[in-house]
DNA sequence: TTGAAAGCGCTAACAT
DNA sequence: ATGTTAGCGCTTTCAA
């Protein structure tokens, strides 16, 4: 590892100059075969490995793409860990069942898969991927760290303040991930939220008939569950009822918060179906009913949102919506490598279909 | 977006030098506050952010860690994905029931956590993260890629081959995660997996006195599992038994595996306890007993290793050995991180605690 | 087919 | 406190 080799090195090496070395790594064919050899010979003698920031600076192109994320993780009071120092620690430690950290966990879990998605892609088109998570770092240094290092950017909605995304998008091309586009002129990949939820809200209404309807309805600064409740309330339109007779139950897409709405229910009557606007809620409502005695779906459907793991697991299954994270992932890396190439096109607002995914709790018996 | 402002667009504007500027940036002190102001004002008139690739090359320093994963995913045949030209998709599609995806996916996990703990403590020590998968990709072109890119290098054992891996080494400081550490002369971070099983097993024997025990073994060529077995082992004899007593039934890490291995073991006689080399394994062990009416733990204790989300929701709850993942990642860049600075030291080797969590299923009622 | 030389945008001496 | 200048390691004309 002394001090990496250069070009200069290996043309020493190779008794030819560094352009010729240069040109072996990038147009091969456009030297001869024996100079060739003998220039990657020299490269594999000395271990050469070409400085990214040497050549992004002449290029003029980095090569990278910048994924963003907005952080969950509460960074600034994680623990401070200190491998270096703790040599003699204990090889394990004995816990009686580890606290369920079943809850906030799946936010994070969407954009691990967002991130292969993104990983994959990029890879594809001979990228790399940069990533960053937002932290509620004063001024932002990190994401304006990466921009100073990558082709392009994609950030999650709402992870980057306005005003700093738009500074960056004038160095780079920005794609904003998931979030409703707004009235910006960002290339935009999102989900057809609405779309989806009227229609499995379609499906429920199928089998009700005229019953009684429960909405369980997201944090009200929820973008997300804005458009998940306006799906929702088409669909009710839509079947000629009024949203006015729907028992809206608000939570804050927590599990424990889903209980509690349910418990209002079973306390205020139970509806015939409860549409809520994700998994987690959903899932603590199943507690709950069932812990009351009552059967779903025989008495009452339930539906979520988001298809996390667990609403495969639940009892009864979940029917829910899928987010296509993967895709997700990937769509904004296509997006951007498309930018780079042609700078001046329109903007791009690319959505992805959804996958509505049936399962017990929503099937009445017949 | 137009052209990207440099230090001189800045130092014109503000009517100084380009060494100004720079000063300005990194070191604010040693300018006076007039003239910074007028630096900064023109900085965020024309938008400036500063060229990573300059700064690398100049700075000889990038600022980046790289993190390599093996690739689980079989990109090559993902499909391909047009979001461009799919403006008229429909909004969603419907799925009944989606099949389960449950095994393979966990190794994905286990990356993916280690991904956060690296990005956190990368944050935390003013890096930013770069991420590449290792795919069969002939000459290994994205992991060279990246080691030209960044400061350093974390790869998870055996994602590169050696030969590469020695030669990257050549130029930038690379620590291995998670393997067994070999005769080399890396850094490494990894866990105790041999004895964290050896107090498992502990506590197994604890409870079944002289009852019979069987191990449900990885494959032969899996280190880890190699690992597992060897302190399973050595807690056998420590307790004064042979292992020769010991029935072992083999799998592939799969839960598929697992419920073979366990039919095996319902035909062949239920012993006192199972203990498995991973959780997979285990709960597909689990659903066999279950299905032929052997009661777990009142029969038979069984427990697993890895710690995934589905050990907690199975029935009865599996006992399990947690890989302290987020840990890992945040080792590998602290080892890393130290390793920027004292070239020299010597290698470092940390080992970090599993968790050994206890449930319902090694847990015989008393 | 190869070499010489001019940048790419920045940092860090060294001068002033 | 600020300016001048020499690189950092590479790509890419332009000549030979």
């Amino acid at each position: 590892m002394s001090k990496a080799a250069t070009v200069y090195d290996v043309a020493d090496r190779a008794g030819v100059s560094i352009a010729t070395v240069s040109r072996v790594l990038r147009s091969p064919d456009a030297v001869r075969p024996v100079t060739r050899e003998r220039v990657l010979d020299a490269v594999s003698a000395l271990g050469y490995v070409p400085s990214g920031s040497a050549r992004g600076l002449a290029e003029r192109r980095t090569g990278v793409l910048g994924l963003y994320f907005p952080g969950f993780d509460a960074a600034e009071d994680a623990p401070p860990l200190d491998v270096l120092s703790a040599a003699d620690a204990p090889p394990f430690a004995i816990v009686r069942d580890a606290a369920d950290a079943d809850d906030g966990h799946t936010s994070m879990l969407f954009l691990d898969e967002v991130l292969r998605g993104a990983e994959l892609e990029a890879w594809k088109q001979g990228f790399v991927l940069m990533v960053g998570v937002g932290r509620d770092d004063p001024d932002r240094s990190t994401v304006r760290d990466m921009a100073g290092r990558v082709d392009g950017l994609m950030v999650l909605a709402s992870s980057v303040p306005d005003d700093v995304l738009a500074r960056l998008a004038r160095r780079i091309p920005v794609v904003v991930l998931s979030g409703p586009p707004r009235g910006d002129h960002y290339d935009h990949v999102t989900v057809s939220n609405a779309e989806a939820m009227a229609e499995l809200t379609r499906h429920v209404l199928a089998q009700v008939g005229d019953g009684r309807l429960a909405f369980l309805a997201g944090p009200e600064d929820s973008p997300d569950g804005l458009q998940r409740w306006e799906g929702f309330a088409a669909a009710v339109t839509d079947a000629g009822r009024s949203v006015d007779e729907v028992t809206v139950v608000r939570g804050d897409f927590t599990r424990g918060s889903g209980r509690r709405a349910a418990e209002e229910l079973v306390a205020s009557g139970v509806p015939t179906a409860l549409v809520a606007a994700n998994d987690q809620m959903a899932l603590g409502a199943l507690d709950v009913f069932r812990g009351a005695g009552i059967r779903v779906p025989e008495d009452l459907l339930v539906t979520g949102f988001d298809g996390i793991d667990a609403a495969a697991l639940s009892h009864p299954p979940l029917t829910t919506i899928r987010q296509p994270m993967i895709d997700l992932g990937r769509a904004a890396v296509q997006v951007l490598a498309r930018r780079l190439e042609s700078v001046e096109a329109d903007p791009v607002l690319a959505r992805l279909p959804l996958q509505i995914i049936l399962r017990e709790s929503s099937q009445r018996p017949s």
